[in-house]
DNA sequence: ATGCTGACAGGGT
DNA sequence: TACCCTGCCAGCA
């Protein structure tokens, strides 16, 4: 979890960013971090997704209100969960939480593609079980985020 | 303190 | 095409 206020913005910023993809839309970590200036920094945006809240935390930001399924990598394929089921945590990055946060840990990939599934996105599985978004039909890569651009003020 | 892990991505060989 | 390397950076051992 975010502790700096750097790092609680950044958050902030990639949860809001995440918000404004279209329901049956997917878009990658690198355009989110693209969009928010930081290019250099898509890992980031995958760390704060799998940080991301559970809706009964209370937090603003949870995977109910911040669409983390839209989130794929820039392959087009629903990225892995590494986890380790001895050492009962959702791997080896720091924060250990639980194993049931919907959006992350065992069987949230799955998970993630049940959702896109659900809104209408087709996820094709290949021979070696990776299940992949077609961006040519699916994908959302807008140059600016709606927010900023068209509607500065002086 | 140092080293090493990642829900990543782009460039080089 | 398929690796390999390099930024990136918070939190454990």
């Amino acid at each position: 979890m975010p502790r700096s206020e750097e790092a609680e913005w950044w958050a902030n910023a990639v949860y809001e960013a995440i918000q404004e993809v279209p329901r049956g839309k997917v878009t990658s970590y690198g355009h989110i971090a693209r969009l928010l200036g930081e290019p250099q920094r898509p890992r980031q945006v995958g760390i704060c997704l799998k940080v991301l809240a559970s809706p009964e935390s209370g937090s603003h930001f949870n995977s109910s209100t911040v669409p983390w399924q839209r989130v794929i990598n820039s392959k087009g394929m629903i990225s892995h969960r590494p986890y380790d089921p001895d050492l009962k945590r959702t791997f080896v990055y720091g924060c250990v939480f639980p194993a049931d946060n919907y959006s992350s840990g065992p069987g949230s990939a799955k998970r993630q593609a049940e959702a896109l599934a659900q809104e209408g996105v087709e996820v094709t599985t290949d021979s070696m079980g990776e299940m992949y978004v077609d961006f040519s039909r699916y994908g959302w890569f807008p140059s600016e985020l709606p927010s900023e651009g068209t509607d500065e003020q002086p």
